[in-house]
DNA sequence: AATATCAACGTTTTT
DNA sequence: CGTTGATATT
């Protein structure tokens, strides 16, 4: 029983056995957070008798949430089962299903989950129906205003029209009864903190409070936390403020602080399980520059020395490529490693091309992190859409989606006039159907399809298990027989997929409870909030990855690319000094990831959007360095390479008059290439215009 | 409604 | 340089 409490060293099992009042666990990287969370559970489940249903445990991934969940019921037994394990946004949609009805803005517990590209195409057809220049109005841009409005308060709205499109936006989502993935925290803490109902409700129920990678949290969730935790005040908290690297997305390492005046008492883990300690040299003293630490602590090893990091440049963004596809024929030929055992990290996205490109030359196997995810894909979110359509063919939402997928000659026309007669008689775009006024092909075609989703709907009310509806639907909706038509590569993947979703249904079937309807709801809602398809990933391949994607993994074998200038820190980001501690977070967590070998590589010129720049060796690389002078000259100078016949330089700080700020990343032939602050990005300009000034 | 052409753009993204 | 999204063309 207390076999897994043996398992802890002293400082883990002092944190696991806390029991009653509150405690931040500053857990560094590898020093086995996760191990004491979990163990935390069992422990109040097994030992102190707490039971399960009134502990919460809130994580951010999914992933992390059935892993926790998992490994609790390996220790505490079959009835941790009943402990709240969840994701923030899955526990919002817990208690937003039993209670939204109470905050009185027109939604029912029967609402669905939109996600951002759901929330992006609806602000694309608001862009187009209210006739407003494309260029000017940019979705994206909007996007983030009214998420900024809704989550920050903030009003960003440049103009009446923006800030139209925000509450017509509004208006389309509570009309649909949809929520986005702002409204599942939002509405939850509204909720929390304007009905006494449910804040009660909660507050009592929650003894125990357990929070994963704390410094991920953001204000709202902080909030959320806070105001379930002030009863009973058993908010035991996780995390490292050194690998806050979600700033930009609203996480706020400053909840560490939050946290020491709300609730008080710490622990800190800094034994690491992980890395050799010339590893974790290189780790400590990058992490010193930071000035903003909630906590200082210095991570160490047990593990021995081991291998000395090392640095290598290249001529050529080919060649550093090359370089490490070399290596790591090497290391899996001549010593011990698996594909599997290593990674290759970059910044960005946009360069894993090369990286990828490579590997495929020297026939090294890999998976490639990112990309579109499985629930993203069109045809996935398409029988999702029909799934919904049938248990409710009055979700406008998901009609519009399907009613010319596949074609039935139903063109926007149509659609349109539908609309127009659903909203003026104020009813849904289905049941419309039967009052439209206008004859012919697009008639018949409405009421075809309007049969076709009746059977169907009757079909799926006679089922009585998930198993059958995805082909069932995917097949009689005419849609396998529209992708076997396209007959290409891609249309027999899609096929594959749809196949895949089959499986997700399968597996769905063992973990949910209920009726038939109840179990699919539930499935639904979770889909709604995953993001990919976990394939376990037993293939043996390296990983081609970006830093942040990483975040709590480990391998033997880390290649952090890429380390130049221009690129890591990301220039735009060296304005701001948090923006650049929040850099170095992530370059921190790029080392911490290394088990055994970290190789820190860099090109001398890269070709970067159509031009070959010749980037300076990343400042983080002299930071890390076990060199004294480090500490001495802050400031970096110049490439050697660079002459002084141009009138800017890489490196240069330029104010321009309309983009304000910049850094020059490179100058050719007269052009320069200047990084200037969000929402101008990266432009080039003549180097000698007079709009520029150099500061 | 499928295809061609052009201009714009270009961090990170757990949900 | 490549990708993407919005137009123009048959």
């Amino acid at each position: 029983m207390t076999d897994w409490l043996s398992k802890l060293n002293d400082q883990q099992r002092k944190a696991a056995t806390h029991v009653e009042g509150p405690l931040f666990v500053v857990a560094g990287a590898g020093t086995g957070k996760t191990r004491t969370l979990t163990t935390r559970v069992a422990y109040l489940i097994e030992q102190a008798g707490i039971s399960p249903e009134s502990i919460l445990a809130v994580t951010f991934t999914n992933k992390a949430a059935r892993e926790m969940k998992e490994r609790i019921i390996d220790m505490a037994g079959p009835h941790a089962v009943k402990t709240w394990i969840y994701t923030f946004h899955a526990f919002g949609v817990q208690v937003l299903r039993e209670f939204i009805d109470r905050l009185n803005q027109g939604y029912k517990k029967n609402f669905n989950i939109i996600d951002e590209d759901d929330a992006k195409a609806i602000i694309r057809d608001l862009i187009k129906s209210q006739n407003l220049d494309n260029k000017q109005y940019k979705v994206n841009d909007i996007r983030n205003k009214i998420s900024d409005y809704k989550y920050f308060k903030e009003d960003k709205f440049d103009d009446y029209h923006e800030r139209n499109i925000y509450q017509l936006y509004q208006k389309n989502l509570v009309e649909n009864n949809l929520l986005d993935f702002d409204d599942l925290q939002v509405l939850t803490h509204e909720l929390l903190l304007t009905d006494e109902v449910t804040r009660t409700y909660y507050q009592n129920k929650f003894q125990y409070i357990l929070v994963d990678e704390f410094q991920d949290t953001d204000h709202i969730q902080y909030e959320i936390i806070k105001l379930l935790g002030m009863k009973h005040r058993n908010v035991f908290v996780v995390g490292d403020p050194d690998q806050s690297i979600y700033g930009f997305r609203g996480a706020d390492y400053n909840n560490a602080n939050k946290f020491m005046k709300d609730f008080g008492n710490q622990v800190v883990l800094d034994l690491n399980y992980r890395s050799t300690t010339h590893i974790l040299s290189y780790a400590n003293r990058l992490i010193k520059r930071n000035q903003n630490r909630p906590f200082e602590k210095d991570l160490k090893s047990n593990l021995g020395d081991g291998i000395e990091p090392v640095i290598w440049s290249a001529q050529s963004d080919f060649n550093e490529a090359n370089m490490v596809a070399n290596e790591i024929k090497r290391l899996v030929s001549d010593y011990h490693y698996n594909y599997e055992d290593i990674a290759i990290l970059y910044r960005n996205n946009a360069l894993s091309r090369t990286f990828e490109d490579t590997m495929m030359k020297h026939n090294i196997p890999y998976v490639m992190y990112g990309g579109i995810s499985f629930y993203q894909r069109k045809e996935i979110k398409d029988v999702l859409a029909y799934i919904r359509v049938l248990l409710n063919p009055n979700l406008d939402f998901y009609f519009k989606r399907i009613i010319n997928v596949p074609k039935r000659a139903i063109g926007p026309t149509s659609v349109q006039k539908l609309e127009a007669k659903a909203k003026e008689l104020k009813i849904s775009m289905f049941e419309a159907i039967d009052h439209i006024d206008f004859s012919g092909k697009a008639k018949d075609a409405l009421h075809e399809f309007k049969s076709l989703i009746l059977e169907m709907s009757d079909k799926l009310n006679y089922m009585e298990s998930l198993e059958e509806i995805v082909m069932y639907v995917a097949y009689h909706s005419g849609y396998i027989a529209m992708l076997e038509e396209e007959k290409d590569d891609i249309s027999e993947d899609r096929i594959d997929n749809i196949k895949e979703l089959k499986s997700v249904f399968v597996q769905g079937e063992q973990f949910y409870e209920g009726n038939f309807v109840e179990r699919l709801q539930q499935l639904l809602d979770q889909i709604a909030l995953y993001s990919d398809l976990d394939k376990a990933d037993d293939r043996n391949a390296i990983k081609l990855s970006t830093f942040h994607q990483v975040k709590g993994l480990e391998f033997k074998v880390v290649f952090m690319t890429v380390m130049e200038d221009e690129i890591f820190p990301s220039p735009l980001s060296t304005f701001d000094p948090k923006d650049l501690e929040e850099e170095r977070r992530i370059a921190y967590v790029g080392v911490t990831r290394a088990k055994e070998r970290l190789y820190l590589t860099r090109s001398e010129s890269r070709l970067l959007y159509g031009n070959w720049m010749n980037p300076s060796p990343s400042r983080f690389l002299k930071e890390m360095r076990p060199v004294q002078e480090v500490f001495t000259s802050r400031k970096f100078e110049s490439s050697p390479t660079q002459k002084n016949t141009t009138f800017l330089n890489a490196g240069d700080k330029v104010n321009h008059i309309v983009f304000g700020e910049g850094i020059v990343v490179g100058v050719e032939d007269g052009i320069a290439t200047i990084a200037f602050k969000m929402p101008h990005g990266i432009k080039k300009l003549l180097e000698n215009h007079p709009s520029i000034k150099k500061i």
